[in-house]
DNA sequence: GCCAACGTTGGC
DNA sequence: GCCAACGTTGGC
């Protein structure tokens, strides 16, 4: 199994969100590395740290789990969506997604700097300089140890 | 295929 | 609101 990071804005759509909805297709990615973790690398069951960015502090905030196979993002058809995207064919489709199943809330968010001071947090992808990614791969180890300092245990 | 211009992300 | 980083677009 895989782990990952999913970045959300919460104001838009936000770890609470989540839980209430219980799962949510991850649509609106336009990004196509992100894209292509979804389509070709998750599996049913991976986990990832939901991650509130554009906020006050950024961080981790809890844990989602990858509820279904990939299949295509219905917003790129819908023309009144600002996720249309007139190049993208049934056919064809351009943005794939899955979808995403609340797991846990942490009991503490782990912000944006806890993260960055911790040591055994090195390397992450979502720390370095200039991630813009919303989708990134975490590694086990570091998955696990963002869980902890979250206070939660699988 | 290059690269300048432009748009977006996201921390601060 | 600023701006660094970086992805995308489009002219050539």
């Amino acid at each position: 199994m895989r782990h990952w990071l999913i970045k959300s804005e919460p104001d838009v759509f936000g770890i609470d969100h989540l839980a209430k909805a219980k799962k949510e297709p991850w649509s609106g990615v336009r990004n196509y590395q992100a894209r292509n973790y979804m389509r070709d690398d998750m599996k049913p069951g991976d986990l990832a740290i939901f991650y509130h960015s554009s906020t006050t502090p950024p961080g981790a905030v809890g844990v989602a789990k990858v509820a279904c196979e990939p299949y295509p993002d219905p917003t790129q058809f819908d023309p009144k969506s600002e996720y249309h995207d007139p190049k993208s064919t049934k056919e064809n489709p351009r943005w794939m997604l899955v979808d995403f199943e609340f797991v846990a809330k942490f009991p503490n968010e782990v912000t944006l700097q806890q993260m960055k001071d911790d040591p055994s947090l090195e390397g992450m992808v979502v720390l370095q300089k200039g991630t813009r990614l919303s989708i990134t791969p975490v590694e086990a180890k570091h998955f696990k140890r963002v869980c902890k300092l979250g206070g939660w245990k699988a």
